[in-house]
DNA sequence: CAGTATTTTACGGAAATCCATAATCAGCAA
DNA sequence: TTGCTGATTATGGATTTCCGTAAAATACTG
């Protein structure tokens, strides 16, 4: 089992159900953050003293501050903590039910598990530490084990993601392919663009470019 | 203080936090359902029972399950009970931050309180189930205060709403005025619906349709 | 009822987007 | 170099959206 543990969760109604399921099992060497930066600085120190943690719980979407934050979500942490540390283990414990996204977890920053966050989630918390702690098995919620099954993710490039994010704050898209062209970025026609568009409408089954951009974000991915 | 106090909350985590609150408060007559509906209905059953509960905690958002339900969230569950017994106490609990939802909650539910989840929320419940108590005081976490001084969300009215959905599930104008024709929706020309879109994109301050529906995404109006 | 104001509808040109096809270019093999 | 292939870009016309103005219908007033 587990010996010590970091948790970061911003919510604090949540982290204290965190932390009973931990004593649960015994844990009580366990840490709390509220805060990405403040998990991976703790996490950095720890393995500067020499006694890493050997598992973190992280959920994915943190509240932002006033304060200025170097990380953002949990996404951005576990996947800075898998390469500073890659011999932890790390569950992320989270509302998000978006395959896409759970997907890229798995294969970005090979998570150990994901639970999600529900009406039985606590049992769940303690059936994932359990696997993982005795094996290299990956665990994930029922609700959303189809995620993995998912072909791939095709090919949604990066400039994808960015004429989506241009598109949904309003830029027109001649106005995009001038930002492409004075920024120098590759394919900056209106013919590219077009092509793209109609490709990304193809793929997500829209209608047309306002349905496009209302299913990528309810997808989460921009 | 109270004496019956019912929560709706469909996280098991979370309803751990309440539940701890309520204990701390000497609060030990308290039911908790992980659905609107069956909170729904011990309500009333409270009532014909001539026990009535006098104060609900409720989240907003509640995960979907393959079940039917009467009441999916929390907006629609609080607009119920207040029908059903206009003296009982309402306190959201939730990490909704929109003004416009928040706001709404104040118009028509006359809720009493409003504690966002958040860092501090535990203690913040507190305070707003004390304040709540003795008074007939409105509580609002800090942090959202502000979405009560907002001046009345302009007249985003019924078919507004109707408008965007339809935008944001891909049907073009033309099909959505065929549709209302259809429905005997009353203003149903083009030309009343490219006025009312131009309104919302001008209140809005949306550049072009693609704009308009993100941003009222966003904002959890559709 | 006449007259005015407000709302709804109709119309038309400008702009943006959609979509298919053709031209251009870069890399590569013979 | 030549010719092939695939990717990018250009072009143009059909469709849709955008936006202002005018006509028609409705409501309101004295």
């Amino acid at each position: 089992m587990f010996k010590k543990v970091i948790i970061a969760e911003d919510l604090d109604a949540i982290s204290l159900g965190i932390e009973q399921v931990l004593k649960d099992l015994n844990i009580v060497d366990f840490q709390h953050s509220k805060y990405c930066d403040d998990a991976f600085l703790k996490i950095r120190a720890a393995i500067n003293k020499n006694e890493p943690y050997d598992l973190l719980i992280s959920d994915l979407s943190f509240k932002t501050d006033h304060r200025e934050v170097k990380i953002a979500n949990g996404d951005e942490l576990v996947q800075k903590v898998r390469e500073l540390q890659p011999d932890i283990k790390i569950i992320a414990y989270s509302v998000e039910d978006k395959s896409y996204r759970i997907k890229s977890l798995f294969d970005n920053a090979d998570i150990d598990g994901f639970v999600l966050k529900g009406l039985t989630s606590i049992e769940e918390l303690k059936k994932a530490i359990n696997l993982i702690s005795t094996s290299e098995a990956k665990y994930i919620s029922p609700e959303v084990a189809s995620a993995l099954q998912e072909k791939s993710n095709f090919e949604i490039d990066d400039l994808d993601i960015k004429i989506l994010k241009h598109l949904s704050s309003g830029t027109p898209q001649d106005e995009i392919i001038q930002i492409f062209k004075d920024l120098g970025v590759k394919p900056n026609s209106k013919s590219a663009m077009e092509k793209r568009l109609s490709k990304l409408k193809d793929f997500f089954k829209a209608n047309n470019t306002v349905h496009l951009v209302s299913i990528v974000k309810d997808m989460g991915i921009i």
